[in-house]
DNA sequence: TCCTCTTCGATACATACTGTCTCACAGATG
DNA sequence: CATCTGTGAGACAGTATGTATCGAAGAGGA
């Protein structure tokens, strides 16, 4: 007795609408993403659709959500290293334009839906907490000096922060250089020898 | 012999018709600005609307591109004090929903839409040549060490970049505090006693 | 003031889109 | 093989979009 959750054709369905939501988010933005242009897109019947996701705020939000989950993720290894590796990852993510395309549409929903809200914390909520406990032990090892760990915040800020002004402000492809500098930059004033 | 260009009226429904357009935009987003709604809002006739914008993408254009025109702005005096007062005027800005609606709906469009790129072009464009001569005068002065004029860019990143990742993606209120902790930062490998 | 030109709002209209419903069918389970 | 259940296709009403037409009123020159 197969229920609306666990039967493989309703999963087979959902999944080919979720891709074809995201393609069409990135192609041409969130207004194409439309019960009927999914539907065509994956091949699907439009009713399908709508029984799935009844209005297309749930449809779009999902579509959303299954892309960007883990923005941030962090280890053991140096600080330096860690940092210099994730904002790479970062920069690798922003210079595909379906990226901007979705991060843009998830800050500008956002603003009025509770929903958007919700992925927007998803992204980077867990950076903090996991960040600042990477200070607290490379504080430990003498890599920082001491009270490091309680700007875990504003140092993420201050490397993908202009890294998210270039691109998206000024459409540029982004470098390792400067994401090299951004770092050394933000961890300047923590080094010991400083 | 009123043309359609300097006809009182014509500029009276133009006029209504942008503002309402851009109320629509902050309320709802990109796709509440519809010809129908538009027309509503400003009390005008449909078929207006038709006349001064033959589609809906112009229409969100003009009501985005009549807004947020000038982004920074320089003038003669010392370095820190018009950084601080920029940044500050942006921070201001970001902390209004508005701005933040109209941005990310700028910097979404921008990935595919050549006027939405002129547009963002039109808000940073100027800054990084104003702000090199700006700095330039600075070096002279002996106000910062030589070589400053030419990271414009890069200071200008390091400091609005932090406050579009606090406000876009973790939607915090931007204070005071940070804006100066930021431009001081920014500013601290380029001070002459450093 | 009067006359002429242009834009205006309202309306009508065809077409396309949206959301709901029904139904026969095929895939899934046991 | 028998029985559910999700599916696609299509019908349908209601709404939105885009275009054309019309009389009314504003604008500017005589």
């Amino acid at each position: 007795m197969p229920r609306t959750n666990d039967d493989p054709r309703a999963l087979r369905s959902r999944a080919a609408a979720l891709a074809a939501a995201t393609e069409l988010l990135v192609e041409g933005g969130p207004e194409n993403v439309t019960h009927a242009t999914v539907a065509r897109r994956a091949g699907i019947g439009r009713a399908t659709v709508y029984r799935h996701w009844p209005d297309q705020q749930a449809l779009l939000i999902d579509a959303l959500a299954g892309d960007v989950r883990p923005l941030l993720a962090f280890d053991d290894s140096p600080v330096r290293d860690q940092l210099v590796t994730q904002a790479e990852q970062m920069a690798h993510r922003l210079n595909q334009p379906s990226a901007v395309s979705i991060l843009a549409t998830v800050i500008q929903r956002a603003e009025r839906d509770e929903d958007a809200r919700r992925i927007r914390e998803e992204m980077f909520g867990r950076a903090d907490e996991d960040f600042t406990r990477v200070l607290a032990a490379a504080v430990e090892r003498g890599e920082l000096r001491p009270g490091a760990q309680e700007h875990a915040r504003d140092l993420i800020a201050r490397i993908i922060g202009p890294l998210l002004f270039e691109r998206f402000l000024h459409g540029v492809h982004l470098e390792k250089d400067l994401v090299v500098s951004l770092v050394d930059a933000a961890l300047a004033p923590w080094l010991p020898n400083a």
